[in-house]
RNA sequence: GGGUUGGUAGCUCAACGGUAGAGCAGUUGCCUUUUAAGCAAUUGGUUCUGGGUUCGAAUCCCAGCCAGCCCA
């Protein structure tokens, strides 16, 4: 195929890396299965250099080639690796002609080998005064541009590892991410918390009210749901004995595409037999403290939305859904009023009501539209009316309220937890109230193993990405998922000329 | 699903009814401690797709595709 390069062609840069290419592979060297083992990642290396003693220090780092600045008989260049760039320093009365030519050939983007000691620039930058060096994959198509990166949404998703290369922020973003999981991990294991792993496919999708994904497997004949919540299975951990466990796991969610949402998501739900709601508030205070401490070293971070700075080691706000709900609505009787008044008043707020709803529905729409996005600062809302969820334990001191809080941060629901129902007799009437017309929804296994008797017990769900959002102030769920779901492209067949 | 904004060189963006440009990247030179290196020269376009209006369309109109934002 390099045959059909015209040897002329200098535009397309496509086609001149692929000249190149065929070059060095008319020479005999396959930059494709170049060996090179690095001893440093960068980091490592700047880490390694000691002050006063340069050229001392050997180190053999490998990465992307992202700058290269030509000085005419020597250069500076920079490698990217997973830990950052760090600087090569080339010399053609170092590394001899030859390599200082091929090295002259090399393109951004190349992936490359150097070895070298470490000295200091005298503009003070530590630096690989680069002995050698090899091409161990070549790089057939140019990277975005190097200052204003890659801009395009639409390419920043749908490429995102050229996102990565480039932009710095991405980078950080989607790194933190790495460790605020591993920071919850280490935390709810220092607990004796036990990790489990659920099934993704599940012939009832249960443990939240959202349409399902549906999937078909062949060998068994049967339909399955991805599943839309954890929950169900971990609470059966609780009845096998396993007293506290969690799982960070994804789910999916066949509903909208926003700013907040993305089909599937990342959520960690965990299980505490012998606790409630009430522990299970202390619980997540102590673990997002901790997280942030870990990840990102204090307990304040910007919100860039409201301009606020949030605040994860003040004292949290309690507050009770009906007082959120009379303080928005400006009417201390909001819960003595019939529906038909509610929906009045919600349509009066601009609220739009569709005409199925239930009147909890309408009072959780003025919830989740005029109060919930004004919860910035941790905020527990607790006394959920009872018609919002079937799996937590009725509140004795008002029957007609749950249980439970749900966690507000950033205007944003961050974490739900419940005093878990494990009494089977009402779990089943429960269900039987919400499936209404729908009885095939019901998981009658898992009435059979809350008959088997479940330990009273506090649990609780984290949604990784809003927590990722808030921890890196993104304002996109996109933006710290790293291949968030769109439109396939059209399809279009890489390679060639 | 509705509204709205956008889609122009590999990337980031101009051009607002009259010859499609710049920066970076590329190519060719010069330069042995640079920092978005510098200097000189230079290549590169199905203006998302398809229709329409017009003497003339990247630009105006219609439809479609993709994306962002707002709403549902």
């Amino acid at each position: 195929m390099s045959s059909e390069i015209p040897a002329e062609t200098t535009h397309d840069q496509h086609a001149v890396r692929r000249r190149k290419l065929a070059e060095l592979r008319a020479a005999g060297v396959d930059p494709f299965r170049a060996e090179f083992e690095p001893t440093h990642f960068s980091g490592e290396a700047l880490k390694a250099h000691v002050e006063g003693r340069d050229n001392e220090v050997p180190v053999a780092v490998a990465g992307r080639l992202v700058t290269i600045r030509d000085m005419g008989k020597s250069q500076f260049a920079k490698v990217l690796d997973q830990q950052g760039e760090i600087q090569l320093y080339v010399k053609k009365d170092v590394v001899g002609e030859d390599a200082y030519a091929a090295f002259r050939k090399l393109d951004l983007g190349d992936i490359i080998g150097a070895r070298g000691a470490l000295f200091k620039t005298k503009t003070g930058e530590i630096t690989v005064r680069v002995a050698s060096f090899a091409l161990v994959a070549k790089a057939l198509r140019p990277l975005p541009e190097k200052w204003h990166g890659l801009a395009d949404p639409e390419l920043v998703y749908r490429q995102r590892y050229l996102d990565l290369v480039v932009n710095r922020e991405s980078r950080r973003r989607l790194l933190l991410r790495s460790r605020v999981v591993s920071s919850i991990r280490r935390f709810l294991e220092a607990r004796q918390f036990i990790e489990v792993e659920t099934p993704v496919l599940q012939t009832v999708a249960g443990g939240a009210a959202a349409k399902p994904f549906t999937t078909h497997h062949k060998a068994l004949g049967v339909d399955f749901y991805l599943r839309i919540s954890l929950e169900l299975h971990l609470k059966r951990m609780l009845v096998a004995g396993i007293d506290r466990v969690f799982e960070i796991g994804r789910i999916f969610r066949n509903e909208g595409i926003s700013r907040k949402h993305n089909p599937e998501f990342t959520m960690l739900e965990l299980y505490q037999a012998y606790s409630s709601h009430r522990g299970m508030m202390a619980l997540v205070r102590e673990m997002l403290l901790e997280v942030c401490r870990e990840v990102i070293g204090t307990d304040r971070v910007l919100h860039p939305a409201s301009g606020q700075t949030i605040d994860f080691g003040g004292a949290w706000r309690e507050v009770s859904y009906k007082d959120l709900v009379r303080a928005e609505t400006g009417d201390p009787g909001w819960f003595g009023r019939g529906k038909a008044e509610h929906i009045a008043a919600a349509e009066k707020m601009g609220l739009k009501v569709e005409p199925g709803w239930e009147d909890f529905e309408v009072t959780a729409e003025v919830f989740s539209k005029r109060i919930e996005p004004g919860l910035i600062q941790p905020t527990f809302v607790l006394n959920l009316p009872r018609e919002l969820n079937p799996l937590a334990k009725i509140s004795r001191e008002d029957p007609a309220t749950l249980d439970v809080f749900e966690l507000c941060i950033g205007g944003m629901e961050i974490a739900p937890a419940y005093s878990e129902q494990n009494d089977p007799d009402v779990q089943r009437e429960m269900f039987e109230r919400q499936a209404g017309g729908e009885p095939q929804s019901i998981d009658h296994d898992f009435l059979l193993a809350l008959e088997h008797g479940m330990p009273p017990a506090g649990g609780m769900g984290v949604g990784i990405d809003r927590l990722c959002m808030l921890l890196t102030g993104a304002e996109s769920i996109r933006d710290v998922i790293l291949f968030p779901q769109l439109r396939p492209a059209e399809a279009k067949p890489a390679g060639g000329a």
